[in-house]
DNA sequence: CGCCGACTTGAATTCCTTCAAGTACGGTGG
DNA sequence: CCACCGTACTTGAAGGAATTCAAGTCGGCG
C-alpha cells in the first residue's frame, strides 16, 4: 500500500476537476491517498457481484466494466470505465458491490481503502462536491444509456456509444483527434447496447459505409464526428462536463 | 413555505431508514425542514430538463416518474417514485437538471430548498450515509432497469416491473397485501421498458393467463408472487433494503 | 504452419411493432 | 337520464427490425 508516487493518482484529479474545481490542498491530499496497484487480465472480475469490499477501485489504464446478469446467464454491460474514472465510489457508502467489475482489456487498477476516501470526503468541503458530482454524472450516464436501450434503434444506438466513448477518451486525454482505440469486442458492445454481436457488426457496416467512422482492429476513427453526433442523436450535456 | 405540520415529512422518514437508521434528532430536522406543498395533474412536469433548480421534490402522493426524450421524441421513463421517494435529490448537487419529472398521476410534491438540503447533510453524519444510501439505492434501481430493458424478454421484463413496483409500494406502506394501485397506463408502462402499450397488453394478458396476476382498471392484484417473481427473475436485492 | 478468437456475411426465423378496428368505461352536457 | 365523447384497453393481421443459425474469412500467436 505505497502512497510514494504522487503522480500515479493525477488521472483522478483530471476526472474530478472535470465535474468540480478543486483546490490545490484537496489536490495534494487526494494524490497521497494510500492504494494498492494490480494488473488484470482481460476478462477478469476485479469485483464480483455480492463481495463485501473495503476497498473502491479506480482505473489507471486499460478499461473495465460495470455487469450484471439475468437468470438466465445474459449479461449487460451497465458502464465502462477508462483512466481516471473511479469504477465504484459507491461501494464506499454501501457495504456489497450491487453489480461486478470485469476488464475488458488488459487493465491496472488502483484499490484505496474505503475509509480513506470517506474521511477525506469528511474532511473537504471541495472534494465532498467532486465526489458527489462524480457520482451524479455517473447516474445521468446510466440513465442515457437506459434512453439509449430503450428507445434508440440499433443503429442510432451503435452511433451513441461511439461518440459516449469517444468523447469520454477524449476528455481523459487518451484519444489523438478522432481516432480512438476501441475498447471493445463487438461481443461485449452487444452487451453494451442490448444487441448480438452480428447485429452490432452490420450497424459499424452501415456506419461505414455511411462514411461516418471506419474501424481497424481494434481503433474506431471517427470520420465525421458532425455526422456521427446527428445520427446518435447524441448531445453531451448528460455527461456533466463544465468545460471541454 | 410551512414548516408547521411536523407530521407531514414522515414518509421521507420511513423512505430514508429503509437503507440506514437515523437517531432521534436526525428525524427531528428532517421533519422540522421547511417545504413547499403543490399538487400536479396528471401528466403535468414539476420538473423540467435544463431547468436550474433552486429546490429539491419530494413524493407525498401519487407517482410521478423521470424522463427522458430523444431527438425523434421517443420518451423513456427512467424511473417511477411514489409516496416518500425524493425524486430529484440530485438537484441538490448539480445547477441543471438533466432529466424530467412527471406526474403519472394527480400527485402532491414537496419542494425543499435546495441549501437546506445540503446544509442538513452537512450537519448530521447520519443523514449524510441516509442520503447517500438514498441515492445509491437509486442508481441501483437504474441498473436494473438496464439490465431489464437490456437484456430481458418482453414478458420477463413486464413481469420484473410489476414486482418491483410492487414491492416498492408494499415498502411505502400504500399497498394492502397482493393488491396494488398501478400507477402507469399501458402506455407508460410501455415507455418504461421500451415495449409498445399494445406489446404490454399481450405480455399482461399472458401474465392473466398464466394465472399469475388480475388486472382490474387501476389495480394489480397478485395472484402468485412466487410464480411471478420466477417468472420475473426477479430478486429484489438490488433494491439495498435492510428490513422488509 | 496451424489454431483460435474475433469479425463478416447470408438466409431463415422470431419477437415485437405497426396498423387497424372494435370494446369498455368514466365524464360531460343536453 | 341517456347520448355523446375521449381515453384507455383489447385483439387480429401484416410487416419489419433484430436474432439465430450457419459458414467462411481474417489476423495474431504459439
Amino acid at each position: 500500500m505505497s502512497a510514494h508516487d504522487l503522480t500515479l493518482l493525477l488521472p483522478l484529479i483530471t476526472n474530478l476537476t472535470q465535474h468540480s474545481p478543486l483546490d490545490p490542498d484537496d489536490k495534494d491530499m487526494i494524490l497521497a491517498l494510500p492504494r494498492l496497484i494490480k494488473r488484470f487480465e482481460t476478462g477478469t472480475f476485479p469485483v464480483r457481484q455480492g463481495d463485501i469490499t473495503k476497498t473502491c477501485c479506480l482505473v489507471l489504464s486499460g478499461f473495465v466494466c460495470r455487469t450484471r446478469t439475468t437468470g438466465t446467464g445474459s449479461r449487460q454491460i451497465l458502464s465502462i470505465h477508462m483512466k481516471g474514472d473511479f469504477v465504484d465510489l459507491q461501494n464506499s457508502f454501501l457495504n456489497e458491490a450491487d453489480y461486478n467489475i470485469q476488464a475488458i482489456t488488459n487493465a491496472t487498477l488502483a484499490f484505496i481503502p474505503k475509509h480513506e476516501v470517506s474521511d477525506l470526503v469528511d474532511k473537504s468541503t471541495g472534494i465532498r462536491q467532486a465526489v458527489w458530482r462524480n457520482i451524479l454524472a455517473d447516474a445521468s450516464i446510466s440513465r442515457e444509456w437506459l434512453l439509449n436501450v430503450g428507445q434508440r434503434d440499433a443503429y442510432t444506438r451503435v452511433a451513441h456509444m461511439i461518440c459516449e466513448v469517444a468523447l469520454r477518451q477524449s476528455a481523459a486525454g487518451i484519444c489523438n483527434g478522432m481516432i480512438c482505440d476501441w475498447p471493445m469486442t463487438q461481443e461485449q458492445f452487444g452487451d453494451a447496447t442490448g444487441l448480438t454481436a452480428v447485429h452490432i457488426n452490420r450497424m459499424l457496416k452501415s456506419l461505414r459505409d455511411d462514411g461516418l467512422i471506419t474501424v481497424t482492429k481494434r481503433t474506431i476513427n471517427i470520420m465525421d464526428w458532425d455526422g456521427l453526433k446527428e445520427a446518435a442523436d447524441f448531445t453531451e450535456g448528460y455527461l456533466h462536463y463544465f468545460k471541454l
